[in-house]
DNA sequence: TAGGCCATCTGGTCCT
DNA sequence: AGGACCAGATGGCCTA
C-alpha cells in the first residue's frame, strides 16, 4: 500500500504521524501529486491510481476514456475524503496524546476503537474522581453550604486548597491519585521508575488498570471499574499509584452508567 | 494462515 | 451544484 510505505513500518494507524499543514509530507506518491494537482490535467497520476486504487479500495477501474471529466470529480472527491479521514485520524492521534497510555516510538499506538472506549472510561474515571473531591471537601468543611459561605468570604475555589493545610486527609490521598491518573504530557510528577522499568505504561496506565492487554481491558467497559486497583505485572511501590479504595465504588457505579 | 486494523475508493444521502 | 458525512467493499500490513 503506498500510504503504508510512505508512513513508515510502524503500523500506525495513519500517516498523520508525519503530517504537517503543508499537506505534502503524507502524500509522498503518486496520490500526493493528483491531491495537488487534482485541478489541473491528472490524467496519468490519476489513471494509475484509478486502476491499482493506490493498493488499497476497490479496484474498479473506469476504462472508458472518454469520462475523463466524471474522473476527475471523481478524483477530486476521492482526495476531499482522503483529507477528511486524515483531519479525523489527527484529531484522533491528537485525543491519543492527553490518554492515560504509554506513548512512544516502542509502544504499539492505540486502535482506533480502543482510543475511543480509553477515552469514554477515562472521562467516567474522572468524573467520579471529581465527585469524590466533592463530596470530600464537603466533608472538611462540613457540607456544602459551609462551602458556599466560606467560598464567598474566602475566594478558595480550588478544591485542592484545603489539602495543603490536611495534607494526610482522605482528599489529598485522592488528589494524589488524581495527579498519578492524569496523562503524561499533564503530570507533575515523574513516572516512578518501577513502573517504567515493569511496563511501557506510566504509573497514570496502572492506575487506570491498563498494563500488558489493553484490548481485554476494553473490549469490556465495565472491565476497568472493576480491575483498576489491582496492578498485575505492576508492582508499583510509589504512592502516586495507589488509588483510593473510596474511588473504586465510584467508579463502579459510574461505569454502569450508559 | 487467520484475524485485526487500517487506508482508500466509491456510491448514496443530507445539507447549504 | 457542491461539499460533508457515512457505510460498504477491497486489499495491504502486521501479529499471534
Amino acid at each position: 500500500m503506498d500510504s503504508d510505505s510512505g508512513s513508515g513500518c510502524s503500523r500506525s494507524s495513519s500517516p498523520d504521524l508525519v503530517v504537517d499543514d503543508s499537506a505534502g509530507s503524507f502524500f509522498s506518491n503518486k496520490i500526493f501529486q493528483t491531491y495537488c494537482h487534482e485541478n489541473r490535467a491528472d490524467d496519468e497520476a490519476g489513471q494509475g491510481r484509478t486502476e491499482r486504487c493506490s493498493g488499497g479500495g476497490k479496484t474498479k477501474s473506469r476504462s472508458d476514456p472518454d469520462k475523463n471529466e466524471g474522473q476527475d470529480l471523481r478524483l477530486k472527491v476521492n482526495s476531499r475524503e482522503r483529507k477528511r479521514m486524515h483531519d479525523l485520524n489527527q484529531a484522533m492521534d491528537s485525543l491519543r496524546e492527553v490518554m492515560p497510555y504509554a506513548q512512544g516510538p516502542s509502544v504499539r499506538k492505540l486502535s482506533k476503537i480502543s482510543t475511543l472506549m480509553l477515552a469514554r472510561n477515562y472521562i467516567l474515571m474522572l468524573s467520579g474522581s471529581l465527585d469524590e473531591m466533592k463530596k470530600l471537601v464537603g466533608d472538611v468543611y462540613g457540607g456544602g453550604a459551609a462551602i458556599q459561605s466560606r467560598t464567598a468570604a474566602h475566594p478558595v475555589i480550588t478544591p485542592a486548597a484545603p489539602a495543603a493545610h490536611h495534607p494526610l486527609h482522605p482528599l489529598a490521598q485522592s488528589l494524589h491519585s488524581l495527579v498519578g491518573s492524569t496523562p503524561p504530557g499533564l503530570q507533575h510528577h515523574s513516572p516512578c521508575p518501577a513502573a517504567a522499568s515493569a511496563m511501557h505504561s506510566p504509573p497514570s496506565a496502572g492506575f487506570l488498570g491498563f498494563h500488558a492487554s489493553v484490548q481485554g481491558l476494553l473490549k469490556d467497559p465495565l472491565h476497568l471499574a472493576s480491575t483498576y486497583r489491582h496492578f498485575p505485572g505492576m508492582p508499583c511501590p510509589c504512592s502516586l499509584c495507589q488509588p483510593l479504595p473510596t474511588t473504586t465504588s465510584t467508579l463502579h457505579s459510574l461505569s454502569m452508567i450508559k
